[in-house]
DNA sequence: CTATCGTCTCCCCTTACGTCA
DNA sequence: AATGACGTAAGGGGAGACGAT
C-alpha cells in the first residue's frame, strides 16, 4: 500500500498523495486489482452504500471519494454502452419494419394494378351483356381476348410477387374464362 | 407545522492526463 | 519523436433527499 503521509485524509496530504515528487505527474489509474475488486462488487451492486464505500476503500487504499467517483464514472459508462446497445436494437427492429413496408407497398401497387384492370374487364363483361344480338359475335370474340390477356396477365404477376392470396388459386381454377356468365365473373372477384 | 440551512449523493458535462496505434 | 483518438480519474455545478435547528 502507498505511503499516504501523517494524516491521509487532509487535502494537503491527498494532493501529495497523487502528485509523484520526482516528477510532478499525477498518479491517475488504478491498479488492475484494484479495478477488478470495484468491477466484481459492481456487478452485484451499482450503487454503494456509505459503509460499504468506507470499507472498500480501505481494503483497495483509496480514498472514500476515490471509490464514489469511480462508481460514478462506471454508472455513466454503463449507461453510454446500454444506450448503445438499445439503439442497436431500435435499428434492427426498424430495418426490418422499412424493409416490410416496402414490400407491402410494392405489393399493394401491384394489387391496385391488378384490380383496374379487373374493372376494365368486368365492365366490359357487363357491357356486352347488355348489348344486343347483332353485335354479340364481334364483342365476344374482343372480350374472350381481352379475358384470356388479363387471365395471363394476372398470373405473371402473381407469379412474380410470390402471391398466394386465394384469388389467384380461383383464377387457376376457373376451366373456361370464356365461358363465364357476369354474375359469375362477379362471384370470382367477390 | 414549516421554513431554512448544511450535508450528502447523484447526474451531467468538462478537463487533464495516460495509453496506444 | 510527434500526434491524434480514445479511455478514464477527477473537478465543478445543479438538483433532490434528509436531518437538525
Amino acid at each position: 500500500m502507498l505511503d499516504m503521509g501523517s494524516d491521509p485524509y487532509s487535502e494537503c496530504s491527498f494532493t501529495a498523495f497523487f502528485n509523484n515528487k520526482n516528477n510532478n505527474k499525477i498518479q491517475r489509474r488504478f491498479t488492475n486489482q484494484q479495478i477488478e475488486s470495484l468491477e466484481t462488487i459492481f456487478q452485484t451492486e451499482s450503487k454503494l452504500e456509505p459503509r460499504k464505500k468506507l470499507q472498500l476503500a480501505k481494503d483497495l487504499g483509496l480514498q472514500p471519494r476515490q471509490v464514489a467517483i469511480w462508481f460514478q464514472n462506471k454508472r455513466a459508462r454503463w449507461r453510454s454502452k446500454q444506450l448503445e446497445k438499445d439503439y442497436n436494437i431500435l435499428k434492427a427492429s426498424y430495418d426490418s419494419l422499412s424493409s416490410r413496408y416496402d414490400l407491402l407497398s410494392r405489393e399493394h401497387q401491384s394489387l391496385t394494378h391488378q384490380v383496374n384492370k379487373l374493372r376494365e374487364g368486368i365492365e366490359k363483361k357487363a357491357k356486352s351483356c347488355s348489348t344486343g344480338e347483332t353485335s354479340y359475335n364481334s364483342m365476344e370474340e374482343k372480350v374472350s381476348d381481352a379475358d384470356s390477356n388479363m387471365k395471363q396477365e394476372y398470373i405473371e404477376d402473381e407469379k412474380m410477387n410470390n402471391n398466394n392470396m386465394g384469388f389467384v388459386e380461383n383464377c387457376k381454377n376457373v376451366e373456361c374464362w370464356d365461358d363465364l356468365e357476369c354474375d359469375q365473373w362477379w362471384d370470382l372477384w367477390s
